[in-house]
RNA sequence: GGAGAGGUGGCCGAGUUGGCUGAAGGCGUGCGCCUGCUAAGCGUAUGUAGGUCAAAAGCCUACCGAGGGUUCGAAUCCCUCCCUCUCCGCCA
């Protein structure tokens, strides 16, 4: 969310950041409803004023046993007013905070505005390409070789897109998390959390997927609860409605939770195997800082969610998403493209955001200041990393002529090759 | 799921015959004074948000779990919901 000052201030800064993001939203509305709170927040005060100060002259006479019944009488037409003004007020409220959450994140002057991915800007790449001396196969043959997937089995309890990991598959994806999970926290001083995978509206506000993405989530109607897309939700809203002391900043944390994402309208794009699924695993970075701070710190995440590609030894470039590109919420993305070597592709398996301050003014994250002043936090977080993609990445570059895999050095320590 | 108790400021804790209570008192914290140091002591300050203002000060308004109601007036009365605790039932 945005703050209606800061919008009242740059309208056209914000209209263009709209028209950049391809995002759809009206200002003027926003700024009349302003319009018409600030009025009637005015003539409420004003209103109340008079009411509190006659109800003190009521309740002196009322002591001094004089009577107050003209007085009383008199106040009933203005208690009457004040009702009516402020159910208006509650009703402009209520509109204006709904159509302000409609309203995306301004993208950072740095960032590349541009209409779709194309314009997309190429960072940097480590690691060169595997090259073969036989034709490389694509995850899901490898994956069949070797029994680590069923994906029949999964299509079948649930649907497509909901993954069954087997045998050594089930034992290379666990291994997978933990070894990310214990990386980030030794290498990278984060503090590992384990948090809810379903929350409620309140907490998928606050982050930003609702109301825009209603549709993209998996919902439990009975509590109006919903399951996460990403560890994001329930991890950045841990400190929601708080003022945290200074020397609590910056905060990192790191935690692994199931994702699941509906992915309306995206069959039969890219969605053979792993590539894209209903419900994935996920390592994520999430980091709470001073608002000075979060472009450095942007920058130390994606070395972060590198140094997992690098620890595995997998080629990968970084790309810094265009203002198309961005999510709603974000200021600036950059992503992490893992090479597929048998589907001669790269893909994405990690993204990291900095949101300055739209979630924390939306979520109420807030710190107070050597100044003494009460601001809001910068959120930042970064998958470290989604494990299908990671995968499909580490069976297409470590598969072996005759046909299994070689389970990189990294991993060893976590896996027993003995099964 | 059933029965009971309760939700007040950073924390503890008064206030429930409705009326100078944004809220006593205490703790904590900031600043100042005092004393070799520390401790103690003394003084003083210490919520958030909206509005007004160029800004600050000041002033006004809101907020005692959330939302509604009664009333001239509600932390205090009524209703609904949420949460916490205790006991019972059920279950990993």
């Amino acid at each position: 969310m945005l703050d209606l000052k800061f919008i009242r201030a740059n309208v056209e800064l914000v209209n263009q950041a709209i028209c950049n993001k391809n995002e759809k939203a009206d200002l003027g509305i926003i700024l009349a409803l302003d319009d018409k709170r600030r009025k009637l927040q005015f003539d409420f005060d004003q209103l109340k004023a008079k009411q509190n100060q006659v109800s003190q002259e009521i309740a002196q006479l009322k002591k001094n046993k004089q009577d107050a019944s003209e007085l009383i009488n008199q106040m009933g037409a203005v208690a009457e007013q004040i009702k009516q003004i402020n159910t208006d007020l509650s009703e402009v409220e209520k509109e204006l905070e709904s159509a302000l959450l409609f309203i995306p994140n301004v993208p950072h002057a740095s960032v590349p505005v541009g209409k779709d991915e194309s314009f997309n800007r190429y960072v940097r790449e480590w690691g060169t390409k595997a090259e073969f001396d036989f034709t490389p196969l694509e995850h899901l043959d490898i994956a069949s070789q070797n029994n680590l997937l069923d994906m029949p089995r999964g299509t079948k309890v649930t649907g497509s897109g909901f993954p069954v990991y087997t045998g050594m598959g089930a034992a290379l994806e666990r291994s997978l998390i933990n070894f990310m999970l214990t990386f980030h926290v030794q290498k990278h001083g984060y503090e590992e959390i384990a948090v809810p995978f379903i929350v409620n509206r309140k907490t998928m506000t606050g982050t930003g997927q609702l109301p825009k993405l209603e549709n993209d989530m998996y919902h439990i109607e009975e509590e109006d609860f919903w399951l996460i897309p990403t560890a994001e939700v329930p991890i950045t809203n841990i400190y929601a409605d708080e003022i945290l002391p200074l020397n609590k900043l910056p905060i990192k944390m790191v935690g692994y939770t199931p994702c699941f994402r509906r992915e309306a309208g995206s069959y039969g794009k890219e969605t053979k195997g792993l590539q894209r699924v209903h419900q994935f695993n996920k390592v994520e970075m999430v980091r709470f800082v001073h608002p000075d701070d979060s472009y450095t710190i942007l920058e130390e995440m994606v070395n972060n969610a590198e140094a997992i590609l690098k620890a595995l030894g997998l080629h990968y470039r970084v790309i810094e998403l265009c203002t198309a590109d961005l999510s709603f919420a974000s200021a600036k993305t950059y992503d992490l493209e893992v090479w597929a070597p048998g589907a001669g592709r790269y893909l994405e398996v990690s993204s990291v955001s900095n949101f300055e301050d739209f979630q924390a003014r939306r979520a109420g994250i807030r710190f107070r200041d050597n100044d003494g002043k009460v601001k809001f936090v910068h959120t930042l977080n970064g998958s470290g990393l989604a494990t299908p993609r990671t995968m499909i990445a580490l069976l297409e570059t470590y598969q072996q002529a005759d046909g299994s895999i070689r389970i990189p050095d990294t991993l060893r320590p976590w896996i027993d090759l003995t099964i």
